[in-house]
DNA sequence: GCATGACTTCGTTGATTGGCGAAGTATCAA
DNA sequence: TTGATACTTCGCCAATCAACGAAGTCATGC
């Protein structure tokens, strides 16, 4: 119990991985979202996303060529839905993540065709 | 708000202070009984003290000689009392918890002159 | 099959962190 | 006042960690 307690805590001891928490507390996406979301490299993403479904704070699903990572529904250790409620309501009315949430919003508009391949275009073109 | 829950994650990243705020839930103690229980040097536990204090995750007071930490009561923000109820509720049964409560009663059945001097004295004789 | 694209794994690097001892501060006792 | 004691601060070292790019895996579409 400790073990998993702790790991929790040091999923949620970084700030983007908290962030990623509240993104998906609005809605299920798919890494290339989460990507565009952050602003960080894709294998950076992929590690927090792991040390996340590590602490089984997050599940994820394949959907086609796509996977997608979702707040955990059921069946999940009242450590970890616990330590969501509270995230959640003590973040609910942050400025940061309001912002997150509007820039989101835009991000949810786009096609994931459009958006995958425009962070690679889009490294490619700044180069 | 993010700021105050990312102080207060990354003090609960950390086993050891973990185990402080559980020692902290049975019962005030001064540094001198914490350094006892967890067995690490002196300077090492007050950095973790004063980490877990810039969270607001507990309060001290000075008495004598002493300095008595303990968990805040009241006038504190909701984020660290529902992180603290969490603590509490997730880590009640842990075996290491539990044995952490057996070694805190034998260490409060030892007067703080006893038990402060005692661990001057047995570094000394280690060496 | 064979690209292409989405994601992960691996190896490296710079920054953070837990640990310690030594030195500093403050309180108590003689 | 002087020494001892309780605790903190400082400086250092080893270990951990976030970030990245490169290479690997796996599914889709031509």
């Amino acid at each position: 119990m400790l073990r998993n307690l702790m790991a929790v805590t040091k999923a949620l001891s970084d700030e983007n991985r908290v962030r990623i928490m509240m993104f998906l507390s609005e809605d299920e996406l798919c890494v290339c979202q989460i990507i565009e979301l952050l602003g960080l490299a894709p294998s950076t993403v992929s590690k927090h996303l792991s040390i996340l479904k590590q602490a089984e704070l997050i599940d994820s699903k394949k959907k086609g060529r796509w996977i997608y990572y979702y707040l955990p529904d059921e069946g999940v250790p009242e450590i970890v839905t616990q330590a969501i409620e509270w995230l959640q309501t003590s973040l609910n009315k942050d400025k940061q993540i309001q912002g997150d949430r509007k820039q989101l919003k835009k991000v949810q508009k786009k096609s994931l065709e459009e958006l995958c391949q425009a962070y690679v275009n889009g490294n490619r073109e700044a180069a």
